[in-house]
RNA sequence: CGGGAAGUAGCACAAUUUGGUAGUGCACAUGGUUUGGGACCAUGAGGUUGCAGGUUCAAAUCCUGUCUUCCCGACCA
């Protein structure tokens, strides 16, 4: 089995994902330069992605508003940090019709000043907090490159933006939402994550502490796959917002903001897809199962139309393929487009009353008696998602090396590449030093499990943290 | 934004060197035979050669500019 139309993975990694992107009908580019255009079957998978994680923010009692999508110049000069880290790539509306505009405004690229404007006016006392609010909008960053899923210039995603009276609920929520985000990484996308707090250095233009989901792709580079934003009250300051306590005391409340895009299905790809096409875990796949009659005939045909039935009573989504193309052609389809199941139904299966199984991951072809099918699936839909997560684990776990020596960087330079696990002082010199002469950037300091084990990797002085570096996207 | 490569039918490419009727394969449409790992036959449709200038009797081909895509770096979710 091959597939001509995909570069081999282990040949050029980033010709083979480019090529899944397309050949698997996840979406095209347009006129616009990095705006990409996600088709049915690409935006089928973020629309999985959203209704999970929506539902999850509302769970916690979160509320979907919709802001607008330009900010006037005046206003994103509130914050110094936040407009000091974005300047450099908003983009900017001059001109309405002919006129040039007496301010500039710029296209958002984030909303966090919006957001702030807004709950200046409508937060007055405790109790109108906290206020937990979300939204799903696209933004533009003028990124310079671009690669569909991972950069691009408009980027759909969500971003959560909250306000809590205490300190101490503030950093809770933005724990919780990262925890929401690990937890549906892990088992909706099957992707194991290193969760932890970013550097000084590395954390978003505005916040006090950055949090993040460092997925590690097959490649062996990290992605960024989801952030969550301690604020303190850096923005609440800058923008005056204040509410009176019980006490009759004016306080000013304490932020958070988190937000995931369809980056995440760019991680998807690069972590479980193989030199056939995507492969999708099940929890988050369009169609679960993917059904093959091999000839158009009327006994063939029953067979489907019953499993048909019976897979609906189950809420298991399935996608018939009864077009007249050969059978190989629709066996070799379905491992592109990385439907989990796929169930061959032909001349010689129904001799025996049975169908043919083969999953995506392994492409292990099993006969089932068909009326042992959907038990057989059920099973099969968990094991799949299991073993995707735990090949995906090994796969993370042999290319993370403790590190202790200097020298020993290098090793990550291989075109494997790799996260180092390592003590680090803590200063940003030695960071620098390390991105300088390895092109390693600190992927994130774990929250647990950070036992220290020996001098800082770099200067040799006493290291206060376990941390990870690695190559990025 | 720096370094490299490339734009010709939906896709992959040829014709460019040496200017002279734009072609092949796949995909697509119709009819037929097929269908257990990317089927076959026949017929057909599809192009201002990325765009804009210039040179020329004549430009896909030469020159200039510009836009886009890909790769490597820097930047970023």
């Amino acid at each position: 089995m091959n597939n001509d139309k995909i570069t081999k993975r282990d040949v050029d990694f980033a010709k083979w994902y480019t090529d899944i992107c397309k050949v698997a009908d996840l979406v095209d580019y347009s006129s616009m330069k990095g705006s990409m255009i996600i088709r049915p079957y690409g935006y089928a998978i973020w629309e999985n992605m959203v209704s999970v994680l929506d539902k999850k923010f509302k769970e916690l009692g979160h509320m979907n508003v919709q802001m607008p999508m330009f900010i006037p110049e005046s206003l994103l000069q509130v914050e110094k940090n936040h407009v000091n880290g974005f300047v450099p790539e908003v983009a900017w509306v001059t001109h309405g019709g002919e006129n040039e505009l007496e301010e500039r405004i710029c296209v958002r690229p984030t909303s966090e000043v919006l957001f702030c404007d807004h709950f200046k006016k409508i937060i007055s006392s405790y109790r109108d907090l906290p206020i937990l609010y979300n939204q799903w909008c696209t933004i533009v960053r003028w990124e310079k490159t671009t690669r569909p899923f991972l950069r691009s210039r408009e980027i759909l995603w969500q971003e959560g933006h909250t306000m809590h009276e205490t300190e101490e609920e503030a950093r809770e929520e933005t724990l919780r939402m990262l925890k929401v985000y690990e937890d549906f990484q892990r088992e909706y996308l099957a992707m194991p994550v290193l969760v932890g707090k970013k550097t000084d250095k590395e954390k978003f233009a505005g916040a006090e502490e950055t949090y993040t989901i460092e997925a590690m792709m097959y490649n062996g580079v990290a992605l960024q796959n989801a952030t969550s934003h301690y604020f303190g009250q850096g923005f609440a300051k800058a923008f005056d917002i204040k509410y009176l306590d019980k006490n009759n005391e004016l306080k000013t409340p304490y932020q958070t903001s988190w937000g995931c895009t369809t980056r995440m299905i760019g991680g998807l790809i690069m972590t479980h897809s193989d030199d056939l096409g995507l492969v999708l875990p099940p929890m988050i796949a369009p169609y679960k199962i993917s059904i093959i009659p091999i000839k158009l005939e009327d006994d063939i045909l029953d067979v489907v139309n019953e499993l048909k039935k019976k897979l609906d009573k189950e809420n298991i989504t399935y996608i018939v393929d009864d077009s007249n193309k050969s059978a190989g052609y629709k066996f070799a389809n379905a491992e592109v487009k990385g439907y989990p199941i796929r169930i061959e139904i032909g001349k010689k299966d129904l001799q025996d009353k049975k169908v043919t199984l083969v999953r995506r991951d392994t492409l292990e072809k099993m006969q089932i008696d068909i009326n042992d099918c959907i038990n057989m699936i059920k099973k099969l839909l968990i094991d799949i998602q299991n073993n995707l997560y735990n090949r995906a684990l090994k796969r993370r776990e042999s290319l993370t090396y403790n590190l202790y020596k200097y020298d020993e960087l290098k090793s990550l330079l291989t075109a494997d590449g790799g996260f180092a696990y390592v003590n680090w002082c803590g200063n940003v010199e030695c960071e620098n030093k390390i991105k300088d002469d390895f092109g390693l950037k600190s992927r994130c300091i774990p929250l647990d499990d950070n036992k220290v084990d020996g001098p800082c990797i770099c200067c040799n002085k006493k290291a206060t943290t376990k941390i990870y570096f690695g190559k990025q996207y």
